[in-house]
DNA sequence: GGCTGGCCCTGTACGC
DNA sequence: TGCGTACAGGGCCAGC
């Protein structure tokens, strides 16, 4: 079992990196020599104005004076680490890359899968950022809301998980609150239509999932670490992901596993009956 | 344009 | 103990 950044993590670790980034120049760079972190190199000589977060991306502002402005893109991937040292180690077999800022330390990313990716684009320029360009509304925004997950995950008929995972009805959810939401809305993962009342109880529960998650700092099974090194709580606080095998919490009934669309899936068959 | 399946990638677990 | 294999899974891409 291994974690993956998902909006509670990257919203973890864009808080602790926005105070010590914003304001601050990148003097120099480095990077793996794959395509997914060239980028990196791309931010050199630009002034960081800001560092927010849209679904699983985190996205550094850049300004260099001139105009448009663009941005660094982060997707930590599912083993992505980023955090600010004091000097980078170029021969660590699992950095991709570096950012020197004014003042001497780093702002290093390891990934050991290197599943990450970095683009740097013009503000708001997400063309070739496919999943960043078509992602769906923020869950804990106002934009949110169960009629418009309705009207998303009407628009196709693949199991609602897959379509979770896709980000196009909502950003940021991924396998962990994924299983997390489904189980609190009682909805089978594998059905192809969602009723209006469910859409509503499932944008509910994707909100109450993803509240969790971030007031705990986020879940650790294994990679998953903030900037500061800090490990997440929320994975005590998990009721259906990774406990295949245990009695669901609100019926006793053995909790299952099963593949959908390739991805490990924990849901109860008896109170998420299709 | 939507969907499916394969691929990337490496640490870990497990069987022999 | 050491080796080989399966598995984990977010996002991209080719093919249908």
């Amino acid at each position: 079992m291994r974690p993956v950044p998902e909006l509670p993590e990257v919203e973890t670790i864009r808080a602790q990196l926005e105070p010590r980034l914003a304001g601050r120049s990148i003097t120099e760079a480095g990077s793996h020599p794959s395509a997914k972190f060239a980028p990196a190199m791309d931010a050199i000589g630009h002034d960081i104005s800001s560092v927010s977060r849209r679904g699983k991306y985190l996205i550094v502002a850049l300004d260099d004076g001139r105009d448009p402005r663009c941005e660094l893109v982060i997707h930590l991937g599912m083993t992505g680490r980023l955090s600010i040292a004091a000097d980078v180690d170029a021969r660590h077999p699992h950095l991709r890359a570096w950012w020197r800022l004014d003042g001497g330390d780093v702002l290093t990313f390891h990934d050991i899968r290197r599943f990450g990716r970095i683009h740097v684009v013009d503000a708001g320029r997400y063309e070739t950022i496919a999943t960043l360009h078509r992602l769906g509304p923020e869950p804990l925004n106002d934009g949110f809301t169960g009629d418009g997950l309705w009207r998303a995950l009407s628009a196709s008929r693949r199991c609602v998980k897959t379509q979770l995972l896709s980000q196009r009805p909502v950003a940021g959810v991924g396998n962990i609150y994924a299983d997390e939401a489904l189980w609190l809305a009682q909805i089978n993962p594998a059905v192809r239509y969602v009723s209006k009342p469910r859409a509503a109880r499932l944008a509910e529960a994707i909100r109450t999932a993803l509240t969790s998650g971030l007031r705990h700092g986020g879940t650790t099974l294994r990679d998953y670490a903030a900037v500061d090194g800090s490990s997440g709580r929320n994975q005590h606080h998990l009721h259906c992901y990774g406990r295949a095998g245990e009695p669901c919490e609100r019926c006793g009934t053995e909790l299952r596993r099963r593949i959908i669309d390739a991805r490990g899936t924990t849901w109860c068959p008896t109170c998420q009956r299709r």
